[in-house]
DNA sequence: GTCTTCATAGACAGCGCTGTCAATTCGCTA
DNA sequence: TAGCGAATTGACAGCGCTGTCTATGAAGAC
């Protein structure tokens, strides 16, 4: 069985092959009669448009790409599956590209990418979507792209991110909540986009319900496990230690937990102890880690859809596009108790 | 500055365009001087071949996709990485489809992302390799695929897979080796490849040893954490319970270590645990496990190769096609000390 | 020197779609 | 009832390649 063609849906309905291809591309100036004909033919012999021939007649190939660099499976996994829901729906194929934001031929090496596959457009995720280099290579190619998660809030391209200001506030809220006074910080590493925002919303609840914002008591952390657990060794060796640390993500709160059982401190009821992120291992940890479920996942969906809809010739829009994130509250963090 | 095309070569250089794609798709009949010519203008230049065009013209996506169903994030990336890896030299395309086996629709949404996408063949993985009805789609419509580490190594199509009943062989062998006679078992999910050849592994090696193969110490799991946790529960409660657990993946392995705490055993000391996968959590644990390194970007690297060899015109090889695992020893892992 | 053979090269017709522009039809108005 | 603009439809020329077939020229056989 040779495959269907759009001459054959022609054919079969009596017209022009025209204006099946405007039926196809949902393309205005076809009466509502012609349509639905055209439409029960093409469900009736379940016609797919040759991306081929679609790619080469209209210059554009309907792919776009999907940059990443970031050592944590989970994380990648979330944004690919945000990236393919969005793709799914409005046919568009995904090209997945790990890169290294260390190597030299970074750039060099994305520009071969879009030369060769000829995306229409990239979904650029932290650190990447900060290098301006990058950028400006696309922009000079007339690549269109949305940045993921950056640093910098500008208008240069569109951008989505989830509102970490907003949860690291109500996570402190909530530790305030649950009796603590002094709660420490362990911080993330500081060339990446949400360690600011998440120190902020940590310092701006600490002042809001006028505790004492202590310094001491906001260690800095690199997202690495070591980092959490040495972050934590330095918060619970305070003579007036903390008994609430809140780490900037799950890895650092399961070093701390380590850290905090070696001391023989039981958590929750001698400390209480939370993360970010709502990564995989923050359930397979005992007690389970209370922690901010990251919408990596939405914000990457979100993302996709923006770069579709400007591909499918939406003006662009360079509203901020902020993704809401959600407190899960498990066994590592409750109220001390004796 | 316009797309180069392969029209313009060929007036640069002065052969015709035929002439120019022969060289560009490495094909026989150019004369040595011609081809040195026509590539050194293509350098030049930077040409890349329009895929659009090449697919549209020869009836070919230069696409394969990558099929995948695990809730291992770790696994799906190290699939991923080694698909991409021999995409990347063969200048093909990789996408990727998350899927649901247990999903009524599987079939026909395989069928429909063929027939959308286009792709020339498929990468399957562990347990989609195995559904007959998904394999019996793919042979009607002509698609080539390979599957990776299936249960059943049958002709149907070529495959690959790691070396797991050797590699089980050796770990168990060390643990031997380490003066422990009683060794544990938690096997894996039964419906799971690699579970059996695990398995039969550990036992080949008990009996080569003619140690006893005491059919209490092999107790059953599912690579889940929960799993490791109960059926390690199980072996240390046993009356003569064993000084060394074997468990079929890194997950269990981390349930067990948990046992092993709560019941105040100090690991290596007063028990061996050792996993298998090599998962990036072996690496976070305390004590780090001895575990066995699962080849798994190897494997469907080397699938990968196959699939697109097959499709650029090399006759389907049958060859097993083995990957060696590899033994990580760490700090889990002993001889008892008191 | 002619004839055959082979390696090399080019001409040409699409692949299945989209963009442009011209043709046709329809609903109204005057 | 002619006339007009808007809505609808279609004809046609490519997009940049590959596959097929034919042409050219040089080498070798006689």
């Amino acid at each position: 069985m040779p495959n269907i063609t759009m001459q054959m849906i022609a054919e079969m309905t009596g017209v022009s092959l025209k204006t099946v291809s405007r039926v196809v591309n949902k393309e205005p100036g076809v009466s509502p009669g012609t349509r639905e004909k055209v439409e029960a033919v093409i469900r009736q012999l379940d016609y797919q448009p040759n991306p081929s021939a679609r790619g080469l007649a209209s210059a554009r190939s309907f792919l776009i790409a999907l940059l990443y660099d970031n050592p944590s499976t989970a994380y990648i996994i979330s944004l690919q599956n945000g990236a393919l829901a969005a793709c799914r729906e409005h046919n568009y194929g995904l090209l997945i590209d790990p890169c290294d934001h260390h190597d030299e031929g970074l750039v060099s090496g994305v520009k071969s990418l879009a030369r060769r596959s000829r995306v229409d457009g990239m979904l650029l995720t932290p650190p990447l979507c900060d290098m301006d280099e990058l950028l400006d290579m696309l922009d000079e190619r007339g690549l269109k792209y949305v940045r993921i998660s950056p640093l910098e809030h500008n208008d240069r391209s569109p951008f989505v991110y989830a509102d970490e200001f907003q949860a690291a506030y109500r996570m402190t809220e909530y530790l305030i909540s649950q009796g603590h006074s002094r709660i420490g910080l362990i911080t993330g590493h500081p060339h990446r986009s949400g360690t600011e925002m998440r120190l902020k919303g940590y310092s701006k609840a600490i002042e809001d319900t006028s505790l004492e914002l202590d310094p001491e008591l906001i260690v800095p952390g690199d997202y690495t496990f070591e980092s959490g657990e040495s972050g934590a060794r330095k918060l619970l060796r305070l003579p007036n230690r903390p008994t609430a640390i809140f780490a900037s993500n799950d890895y650092m709160a399961s070093g701390a937990l380590k850290v905090a059982q070696q001391m023989k401190l039981r958590v929750p009821y001698d400390l209480s102890v939370s993360g970010y992120d709502d990564a995989p291992l923050a359930r397979r940890l005992w007690p389970r880690l209370t922690t901010v479920r990251h919408p990596v996942e939405q914000v990457c969906r979100e993302a996709a859809e923006l770069l579709i809809r400007q591909l499918m010739g939406e003006t662009a829009t360079f509203d901020p596009n902020v993704i809401h994130s959600e407190l899960v509250i498990r066994e590592s963090t409750g109220p001390l108790v004796d």
